[in-house]
DNA sequence: ATCCAGGTGCAAA
DNA sequence: TTTGCACATGGA
């Protein structure tokens, strides 16, 4: 078990920021999956507790990003100049960034464009329990996320049937690459942001956005701004943003909180979408 | 019913 | 280089 400070760890809020697609609630706490694995994470008076195999402990420690300290973010956060990032910074105080499998979180991701967050969690849902091996922790059974090879890579029928739409065909290539070793998410870690984001650009189905999220999400890229719907309604309504080009409103969030970029993103998500 | 969702590919300007 | 539109699906 794992025993961490919880002034800056808020399991629900670092799960239900957004970031993650699968988790559940469990006994006043949270069963959280990633790839293959699973633990159950929660919060008691003022520590967070991770509860997993023991062999798995190091693994959630990285997942959970427990080696970094984020008093100095949300210090930077408060003192933004803007109102708005610091009234969300105090909301979602415990939102931790979490270091996800690369590969899981590109295909949610892809899963994610013009899409609903219940739906996306439905959708990949149904996919582990279509082809995830199945596992069991803590007497509960699961589903893992599932390997490389397991994941239809013939036709889109295969995903259409689950519900993906005209994604199917882009999780689809992405599942053919992944397999056939033309595509290699590991090689990429090494890369620095923006090539890094280029090159995953080169994905059929990956924009801006999907790049983004990836790159935040699994390869801890802090200095990238992910900009959804959510995230222009803030600019527009709490920055006071005129642009209306995605681009140049990404271009101007990551200018203005460089590497602070994706904690705040994460941050002000969060906040907007539990204002109403 | 029409609209819209953690957008993107593609064609056209 | 930027803009407009179609795209599957399902919940409000």
């Amino acid at each position: 078990m794992i025993a961490y400070d919880g002034k800056y760890f808020n399991v629900k809020d670092t799960l239900e920021c957004g970031q993650i697609f699968r988790f559940c609630n469990y006994r006043d706490g949270y069963l959280v999956f990633s790839t293959d694995k699973a633990c159950f994470a929660y919060n008691r008076g003022d520590t967070a507790y991770i509860e997993c195999e023991p062999c798995d402990e190091e693994y959630f420690r990285r997942f959970f990003d427990l080696d970094r300290d984020y008093s100095l973010i949300y210090d930077r956060c408060k003192s933004s100049g803007y109102a708005f990032v610091a009234a969300a910074a105090r909301a979602g105080k415990g939102i931790r960034i979490l270091n996800q499998d690369e590969r899981e979180t590109l295909i949610s991701f892809l899963i994610s464009q013009n899409n609903r967050i219940p739906r996306i969690k439905s959708i990949i849902e149904r996919t582990c329990e279509k082809y995830g091996e199945v596992k069991s922790f803590d007497g509960v059974e699961y589903n893992a996320f599932p390997l490389v090879d397991a994941m239809p890579s013939e036709s889109d029928d295969d995903y259409v049937g689950l519900g993906y739409g005209y994604r199917a065909q882009f999780v689809r290539l992405a599942a053919t690459s992944l397999k056939d070793g033309t595509l290699k998410l590991d090689s990429l870690k090494n890369l620095d942001t923006p090539t890094l984001k280029r090159r995953l650009t080169e994905i059929k189905g990956v924009g801006p956005k999907v790049a983004d999220c990836t790159a935040l999400f699994a390869y801890h890229r802090t200095d990238s701004f992910p900009v959804d719907t959510w995230i222009e309604k803030v600019y527009r309504e709490d920055f006071n943003g005129v642009e209306t080009n995605r681009k140049k409103i990404t271009a101007f969030l990551e200018k203005k909180f460089g590497e602070d970029s994706g904690y705040v993103q994460q941050y002000v998500f969060h906040y907007k979408r539990n204002l109403i």
